[in-house]
RNA sequence: UGGGGUGUAGCCAAGCGGUUAAGGCCCGGGGCUUUGACUCCCGUAUGCGCAGGUUCGAAUCCUGCCGCCCCAGCCA
């Protein structure tokens, strides 16, 4: 099943090492999120990793909740990770809780304590911040530090039992005050917490802290290979610390890879709920999220986000990548597929001056021009039509070869016309176009022979049914810093905000086009149905649709090379 | 000023002492085209953060310097 032909990053060199040398006899790795937010497209690079690198290596992975934190976390949180991971295709081994190993913690915390490796601390959260020490200075040990075994055993229990209130004592690791690893001076193990769990209830008011329960629960699932991202990388010898001493004779190795950062797209949890508590997006699945969920519903098959993570490789520099990349991968991934059909965003009237009078022609369209099996449909074509209004240009600067007074355009599929005059409302904006008709140059006819410079969409009056078309840009303008350095009065720096990340919103980040016509087809399709918009792009039917009213999300728009020169 | 990382093209990223430094995205040029799409060709680092050194030979080894990221939660 697995065709492990050689290492293709970092990680798998390791794991490849490893299995020589027989540190381990098979993999296994777990994707570990906690419950407390949905997951982007960050997550899903982890993701791809955890679960991808397991399968290579005919290894499994399982999913686990790191739900150590009520405070933060939900249920619904685990609906929807279980159901995004699902989605991309992953199934995992086993699925864990954090939670159901509270009493082993338990158990294991006052084996340490017994060991005499780790202690409660009575100081105060402002107490222990001040005796941590800073960067460049040792911390000092706390006055507890060498309390009796049976002292500490006495205290855990009692915290355990509910006898002290919040944040009035802690468990600590005993290590090292003076590290120059901040996290290694006498790190917090367990914290005093009432909050009810989504799970466990009110069963527990004590917690265990991320770098106690994290390495633990690694080590008891039998992982092999941990693998997490960079600013975890300084936690590693915390990590190894607490599983030698809990005693596992072959602990897991964890192995740090650097988080994925897009142009354009915020990233930050924090700044994603603002979004949506702001009222900035209509949800966590607003198509302009970075959520998976907001991209499945934009219409994003999930093959082309393991496409796009797998193009971006694996490596500990941080980077941030450009996100034409991950559209360059959803138009691949779009493109075989899905059906084309004909849509005019913005529509303007085109009236035939010679067509027959009542006549109504039926076309036969294909659905793929690579794809015959795919099939075709029929469009009908009359002497009222509608094109796109940036299809006609009155005065067209020297590249514009599409239709001008005077110019001649094919309408795709039926007939080739010229525009021979145009009618403009009050305000000098374009409302009617009348073109004449060559009868002889039908598609496919000997007559049609003739090369014309531009081939249009279009719809005729009878087939066209109104829609709404939303048009999606990436949700910030610029990539700018988050943090500049002023000086204070004292000359020292200091970091703060540059702008509020909210001032750097993009206001186009959404265009609607709600007088939009597409073909009946596209109008009664199932919500989540994607097409290509001939000409226009990729668009997927939206869940607000109504019966008479029809939305669709435009995915990733079509290449454009007259957009690019235009601008160039 | 402490510790841990990292720096190869506009953006990612291979490269692990020995031919002219992979590949993808972006970009430019051309072919094809009843989607200015798709596709197909071609092109884009005498250069690998900078400066020295070792070697017949350095992006790869050594030394020094510089930039950027992470760490002082009873968050994960």
């Amino acid at each position: 099943m697995s065709e492990a032909r050689g290492a293709s990053n970092f990680i798998e060199e390791f794991i490849e090492q490893d299995l020589a040398s027989g540190r381990y006899d098979r993999v296994k790795t777990r994707f570990p999120p906690e419950p407390n937010g949905f997951l982007h497209i960050g997550h899903a690079k982890a993701l791809c990793i955890d679960f991808g690198t397991a399968q290579k290596y005919g290894g499994t992975c399982n999913l686990r909740f790191d739900d150590t934190n009520p405070a933060k976390e939900d249920a619904v949180f685990v609906e929807n990770i279980e159901r995004d991971i699902r989605w991309l295709g992953y199934r995992w081994d086993e699925l864990h809780f954090a939670s159901d190993f509270f009493p082993k913690l338990f158990e294991i915390a006052c084996g340490l304590i017994q060991k005499g490796v780790a202690y409660v601390d009575d100081q105060t959260p402002e107490e222990m911040r001040l005796s941590r020490g800073t960067l460049t200075t040792p911390g000092v040990e706390s006055p507890f530090r060498n309390r009796s075994a049976e002292e500490n055993l006495d205290l855990f229990h009692r915290m355990r039992a509910g006898e002290f209130p919040d944040g009035a004592r802690v468990l600590r690791a005993k290590i090292d005050m003076a590290s120059p690893n901040v996290l290694m001076r006498d790190p917090t193990l367990y914290r005093i917490l009432r909050h009810h769990h989504h799970r466990t209830g009110d069963a527990w008011c004590i917690y265990p802290m991320y770098d106690f329960q994290h390495p633990l629960q690694d080590a008891l699932e039998g992982v092999t290979h941990s693998l997490c991202s960079l600013e975890y990388e300084i936690h590693r010898p915390l990590y190894d610390w607490v599983v030698r001493e809990a005693g596992f004779e072959r602990p897991p190795r964890q192995i740090e890879f650097a988080r994925l950062n897009l142009t354009r797209t915020i990233m930050s949890k924090r700044y994603l709920r603002r979004l949506v508590e702001e009222g900035v997006v209509s949800g966590w699945d607003d198509p302009r999220m970075p959520t998976l969920a907001a991209m499945r519903r934009r219409g994003y098959p999930p093959e082309a986000i393991s496409d796009f993570l797998s193009r971006v490789g694996v490596s500990k520099a941080d980077s941030t990548v450009d996100g034409a990349l991950l559209e360059h991968c959803v138009r691949e991934a779009l493109g075989e597929g899905a059906p084309r059909a004909m849509a005019v965003l913005d529509p303007v009237e085109v009236v035939l001056t010679n067509w027959p009078e009542g006549r109504v022609e039926e076309i036969r369209m294909e659905n793929h021009p690579d794809h015959p099996e795919m099939g075709d449909r029929t469009l009908r074509f009359s002497g009222r039509l509608f094109i796109e209004r940036e299809d006609f240009l009155e005065d067209p600067p020297p590249k514009f070869f599409r239709l001008a007074p005077g110019r001649e355009a094919r309408l795709k599929g039926g007939y080739i016309v010229r525009c021979e005059g145009l009618e403009k409302d009050d305000s000098g904006s374009v409302v009617k176009l009348f073109c004449s008709v060559d009868m002889d140059s039908k598609s496919g006819s000997a007559g049609a022979g003739r090369k014309v410079k531009a081939t249009l969409h279009w719809l005729s009056a009878e087939d066209a049914v109104p829609f709404t078309a939303r048009l999606y840009e990436p949700i910030l303008m610029e990539d700018a810093p988050q943090e500049e350095i002023e000086l204070d009065e004292e000359g020292a720096e200091v970091e703060r905000p540059a702008r509020d990340f909210m001032d750097r919103l993009n206001p186009e980040s959404l265009a609607l086009r709600d007088r939009a016509l597409c073909e009946k087809a596209v109008a009664e399709a199932p919500v989540g149905a994607r097409f290509q918009f001939l000409r226009v792009g990729y668009f997927a039917k939206d869940p607000d649709s109504t019966a008479e009213r029809p939305v669709y999300n435009r995915v990733v728009p079509l290449k454009d090379a007259w957009q690019k020169a235009k601008k160039g």
